[in-house]
DNA sequence: TAGATTGTTAATCGATTAACAATC
DNA sequence: TAGATTGTTAATCGATTAACAATC
């Protein structure tokens, strides 16, 4: 046990800390049944992704909501205190350096950067917007770990070079675009095309199958 | 063949899609393995995903982009120029109506909400911002299918109930809260702190891996 | 023809889930 | 003890991929 959690069990992990949060205080033991209903999953399924981090429920009765919260945010490293760099200062940007869920799951926004020199020197939510210029020195000196892409499309990829550069590896990309980085560096993609497309087939496909029904 | 393409298959799509798109014009024909190199999956699952859509490749030569990037959109019904509401008109909600790739894939913003009196009435990018009371009739009038949530945590569930009352079927939801809709209600969440906490998962597991090795 | 690449099969791999003994 | 729920096994299901005949 507690070796090599898969990856499909990863990405349910944070939905799993989600719901935990989202509970009233009160509320001492879940079981993995309602856990399930609330994450929109199989109950065995469940039970098994939380059995990787070790068997912390109980028999009859359920998992302390508490326990499993810090059970789940060891598994995922989150005491650890992240540093996060935002590159782009524009309405993403901004709506990403403003977001308070950051702090409560031990990430903390090191550095906001932007290439226009007109947002440089201002603040947004208390941090200051640096020039590109400052990329490199601010990552070492803040302890970046995590690379956030909030810029256009066109300048991602020369972003995303600078990080890889400096010693990032990790890099979330919210610009349209697929970006080329060394495999040891970790990227994800979160792109509207994309969900929007998804979404676009099931309407397309619900449509389809309604009509035959 | 052309029956209900898998599901993994379906989220890949949009990923050739943006591949296709980013190639220059010149290139007219692209084999698997191209692809695959700069989708970052195996030339094989390129091959087997394409194929649901039909056999339109050429042997011993590779795929026509063009031709390809059409069957896409049809697979993925994008010919059906879809309307997306937006609700929530702060620094997410704005950079989201501000983005021109709406439109390079079909979909176009019909209408912008707030509840903030001193927005409504003001414009983003063109897109006049609309009192929430007027959600349900202009859900109606301009014939919204997708609606995208940019509201904080708070207010998403209440906006879920009255987009699904509505009877809007697909919900893009970026605040990060889990939503509780009807089961043939689609909904995609886009969540920063998963997406954060993933990568968090892979800092700490590397570290650990490379400092066993 | 020789070289290249598709489309598809079949093997493999991994993820999901039903079922149930263990046990609170 | 009776009822409930976990942890885990084994069956099932689905996704990935190596391999290769088909064929441009």
């Amino acid at each position: 046990m507690r070796e090599s959690i898969p990856p499909a069990t990863v990405s349910r992990l944070p939905l799993y800390l989600r719901v935990l949060g989202e509970m009233p205080k009160a509320h001492a033991m879940i079981s993995s049944e309602q856990l399930a209903n609330v994450a929109g999953a199989n109950s065995a399924q469940v039970r098994k992704d939380l059995s990787y981090l070790g068997s912390y429920g109980v028999r009859g009765v359920g998992y302390d909501t508490v326990q499993l919260r810090t059970q789940i945010e060891m598994a995922l490293g989150l005491s650890a205190d992240l540093v996060v760099a935002i590159i782009g200062a524009g309405n993403l940007g901004s709506a990403l350096a403003n977001y308070k869920g950051f702090n409560d799951w031990g990430f903390s926004v090191g550095a906001l950067f932007d290439v226009d020199a007109a947002k440089v020197g201002s603040q947004i939510d208390g941090l200051a917007v640096q020039p590109m210029s400052r990329l490199e020195d601010l990552v070492a000196s803040a302890g970046v770990m995590i690379g956030v892409i909030a810029t256009p499309a066109g300048a991602a990829q020369e972003v995303a070079d600078r990080l890889v550069s400096a010693g990032v590896t990790s890099i979330l990309n919210f610009a349209p675009t697929v970006l080329r980085v060394p495999e040891e560096v970790q990227v994800r993609r979160v792109d509207l095309s994309t969900e929007l497309q998804i979404l676009s087939f099931h309407l397309h496909s619900g449509r389809r199958s309604a009509s035959a029904g």
